[in-house]
DNA sequence: GCCGTTTTCGGCCCGACTGTTTTCAGTCG
């Protein structure tokens, strides 16, 4: 008999919920943040879940215990979890979905439920619109506004959060007016903007000044607030109108600027790590300083000196995530070189006027040297991809022509001859090898027949892998964020494969799909796989979306030699070929 | 429920802000 499929998603899902719902039961909250730390430690995993529970060797990862251990794998091994089903069935469905609205936790909820029987976010609706929320202990006048208000929020917003790329500009400009504001010493984005997540739910600002009130004005005031949603002595939150976006502004005396920074960077499991080995070593960490348990304040300088307190490496933003790096840092094996956007000599995977892209290569070879990039790859759509312009064979015979007249008259820069052909259903590429051959860089992506069963889309992938011709295999997992599921495909596979074959894989800095993603990213780096940085782009505004490559990367621990594109042209070109 | 140089019990990160309190509970990050 096949198990059925429980994927790390659903399990950590499970345990997140049985976390909520112990809160609602009002058990010991160190029970219940033992399974959302267990949901973390899963949906962190860069192995596959499968192995691990036919082993027994859960128990083996930090965080999960006998317990949990039990519980996933009866949830892996049939598909169900008798545990959490008895635990669902004493409370109505809509309770867990009370609790993501605003202010509303899980003390509130229970008071609702078992004052007002209210289970469900219409009826919590109805009750506030009635006047009888209000009338409850611990609610009033106030409150009750507040939850209707946040209602509406959350029903527009439907809890989503918001794409990097969205994001990362609105937060920037916010941070330039702080730092423009009077009395600013230093200021930085935090949160899981910082830490370049795929996506964030809001934007922290951390600053410090001697007087706070002119900065936190300085957030209230900026052009594009909706709202300002709090505002004390220290703090400021204000909802954007793009997006319904919430900032968080903190301001400090510059003292403790670097530990309010590192604790509002976060992630918070990597932060419970840190503040654990200050315990042991008699150190209290918060956002206030690192505090000696007789009350002595030590001076933290920088985040650096924070990591130097606690024995250990610095840790980049982008890895702070509790998924082995604090670890290593503390046995000194944290990767110190890991690829920067200055490393970068050349963009790959770039469409111009010939197929789907908005700008001609003229200008598409101006905007890359305008970034001090030496190399672009200008790889079109090929034949098959019809709705995106493909190029029949002699459309890219003609192109060649016109990439040779822009290198002549553009120094500085080079276009390479390339091509983003299609893998076909059957694993074979779109152009005969006869063509294929003639071309400085060939990228293989999967465009069409998504739907696919996941024996015959891994056998597609790998059929073209062991193309000769093929150098870089595209956004290997064809997801799209929010709005697309990625293939089912046994990528655990096909990296391997890579590796063998020689084929280097695509990390897609476009920001809606930063495929390959950083979990696999760290598989790849481990497996000794090629990379490559990408931007993916259609237009020369695209080029930017490099940065979301590099952060994709460093996320997934990728040092600047795992990269090709830090070498230079010649380099990368010999290096996409070494081992076909 | 997990964990261990405080090791099989007794801890477990910690503070700001808000509203409903008149000394604190709940939520959030």
């Amino acid at each position: 008999m096949t198990p059925p499929i429980v994927d790390k998603a659903t399990v950590a899902q499970v345990l997140r919920d049985i976390s909520l719902l112990l809160q609602l039961q009002g058990e010991n909250g160190f029970r219940s943040r033992a399974y959302d730390m267990g949901a973390d430690r899963i949906l962190g995993l860069t192995q596959e879940l499968g192995p691990l529970v036919a082993e027994g060797r859960l128990e083996s990862l930090p965080g999960i215990g006998p317990a949990l251990a039990e519980k996933i794998t009866e949830l892996v091994t049939t598909g169900r979890m008798t545990y959490f089903e008895e635990l669902r069935a004493k409370f109505p469905p809509g309770l867990l979905e009370l609790m993501k609205l605003p202010d509303i936790g899980p003390r509130k909820v229970a008071t609702l439920w078992k004052e007002l029987g209210i289970g469900s976010v219409e009826a919590l609706e109805q009750a506030c619109r009635e006047g009888r929320v209000k009338q409850l202990k611990g609610f009033g006048e106030k409150s009750q506004a507040k939850i209707l208000e946040g209602i509406t929020l959350y029903r527009r917003a439907r809890g989503e959060r918001k794409l990097l790329g969205d994001v990362l500009p609105i937060a920037e400009g916010l941070l330039e007016r702080v730092r423009a504001s009077p009395g600013v010493i230093r200021a930085s984005l935090g949160g899981s903007v910082r830490r370049r997540a795929e996506t964030v739910a809001d934007v922290d600002i951390i600053a410090s000044a001697a007087d706070p009130g002119p900065v936190l004005d300085a957030l209230a005031t900026s052009p594009g607030v909706a709202t300002v949603i709090g505002k004390g002595d220290s703090k400021c939150s204000v909802r954007m109108e793009a997006g319904d976006l919430q900032v968080d502004l903190r301001v400090l005396p510059d003292e403790d600027f670097a530990t309010a920074l590192h604790h509002f960077t976060g992630s918070k499991a990597h932060h419970i790590r840190l503040r654990n080995l200050g315990h042991e070593r008699g150190m209290k960490i918060s956002e206030w300083g690192v505090h000696r348990d007789d009350g002595t304040k030590l001076p933290v300088a920088d985040e650096a000196a924070l990591y130097a307190l606690l024995d250990m490496q610095f840790v980049p933003p982008e890895l702070r995530e509790d998924n082995g790096e604090v670890e290593a840092a503390r046995a000194g094996k944290l990767p110190t070189d890991l690829v920067t956007m200055e490393d970068l000599q050349g963009a790959v995977h770039a469409h111009s006027t010939w197929s789907d892209g908005r700008n001609t290569l003229e200008e598409m070879a101006l905007a890359a040297r305008a970034l001090g990039l030496k190399y672009l790859t200008i790889t079109e759509h090929s034949e098959a991809a019809i709705y995106a312009g493909g190029l029949k064979v002699e459309a890219l015979e003609r192109q060649w022509e016109e990439i040779d007249r822009v290198n002549a008259a553009v120094p500085g820069v080079r276009l390479l001859k390339g091509i983003e052909v299609d893998i076909l259903e059957s694993g074979a590429l779109d152009y005969d090898d006869k063509v294929l051959e003639k071309l400085e860089v060939v990228i293989a992506s999967i465009h069409v027949r998504h739907s696919m069963d996941e024996d015959q889309m891994t056998k597609r992938v790998l059929t073209a892998l062991d193309n000769p011709h093929l150098h870089i295999l595209g956004h290997p997992t064809g997801r799209l964020l929010q709005s697309r599921e990625p293939y089912p495909l046994r990528m655990d596979e096909v990296l391997e494969h890579a590796a063998r074959r020689g084929v280097a894989v695509e990390i897609n800095g476009k920001p809606a799909r930063l495929d390959i993603k950083a979990e696999y990213v760290r598989k790849a780096v481990q497996l000794g796989v090629k990379l490559v940085v990408s931007c993916d782009a259609h237009r020369r505004e695209d080029l930017a979306n490099l940065a979301f490559g590099v952060a994709t990367a460093r996320r997934g621990w990728a040092r600047k030699q795992d990269v090709l594109n830090t070498q230079s042209a010649e380099r990368f070109l010999t290096a996409l070929r070494a081992g076909r």
